[in-house]
DNA sequence: ATGGTGGTTGTACCA
């Protein structure tokens, strides 16, 4: 017997900028459950009648004033949520829950690291990898199947950016990042679903930049948004989709949504 | 090679 539940991750980038593209998003797509990163709010002010209005009753979030902020709204019950300070400086950097199946979701926007990819002169970098570092310790420790969603801010593959030459020393793209993140994958042998399910070299984005004339002609996107999954509920996902089209719509995110569908 | 845009704020800062 196995029910499916689908699960969604995106960046939005200010969730009340973002609240009539969200609510378009939820009415045509309707996930089970959304996990958001970069909310920039403080959680009394949450619109929570964003998503109660349609039926998303479950909400929890972890925001802050301005920056970062994380959040989770389901139309099934979460229980025992907590927030990791993977950064050591109260940034609200990620909130996990668990399903009522048991499998633990966790929300995370890991930093973007700065402009310079070097920790001596950018201290933003080093918050970086040591933010991934300790990630990397808790991949050590988990006690249950997990979900692990959000912004990584590293696209990993050379065929995760529209030109693997022109990024190598772009923050998102370099090699200490790339091979930390692979300490990350190998640390609880994380399954990528996107590549799962859109194999490499296949183009696949998750964010193009606001500074482009053209985003969709020019199309130099990244793959910065990421889904993972330890070896013992991978094999649930049955599905998986990112939705492009929300990067066209009415002053839109410069992510878009990521879809898992689960079969538990 | 540079700067290009957008959100939160009400000035730079972050992405």
């Amino acid at each position: 017997m196995t029910s499916p539940l689908r699960i969604a991750s995106w960046n939005i980038n200010s969730v009340r900028a973002r609240a009539d593209i969200v609510g378009q998003f939820l009415d045509e797509e309707a996930p089970d459950i959304l996990c958001l990163q970069e909310t920039k709010v403080v959680d009394e002010l949450f619109p929570h009648e964003l998503f109660a209005s349609r039926g998303y009753d479950h909400i929890i979030v972890n925001g802050q004033k301005m920056h970062h902020g994380v959040a989770i709204v389901s139309k099934v019950p979460m229980a025992r949520d907590n927030r990791f300070d993977w950064q050591a400086n109260g940034e609200a950097r990620h909130l996990g829950v668990a399903l009522p199946n048991g499998v633990r979701l966790e929300n995370v926007y890991i930093p973007a690291g700065g402009d310079i990819p070097d920790r001596d002169k950018n201290p933003k970098f080093g918050q970086k990898l040591d933010f991934l570092g300790r990630m990397i310790d808790w991949s050590g420790t988990l006690e249950h199947p997990t979900i692990l969603v959000g912004d990584f801010n590293i696209a990993p593959l050379e065929c995760d950016v529209w030109s693997h030459k022109a990024l190598l020393d772009v923050v998102s793209h370099t090699p200490i990042e790339v091979e930390t993140l692979g300490r990350l994958q190998a640390a609880a042998n994380w399954t990528d679903l996107g590549r799962t399910f859109i194999k490499a070299p296949e183009r696949l984005y998750t964010w193009w930049s606001y500074r482009a004339q053209d985003w969709r002609k020019s199309d130099r996107g990244r793959r910065l948004d990421h889904m993972w999954a330890t070896p013992d509920v991978a094999p649930a996902a049955k599905g998986h989709r990112v939705h492009e089209q929300c990067r066209d719509w009415g002053k839109p995110s410069d992510h878009i949504p990521l879809v898992t569908e689960f079969h538990f």
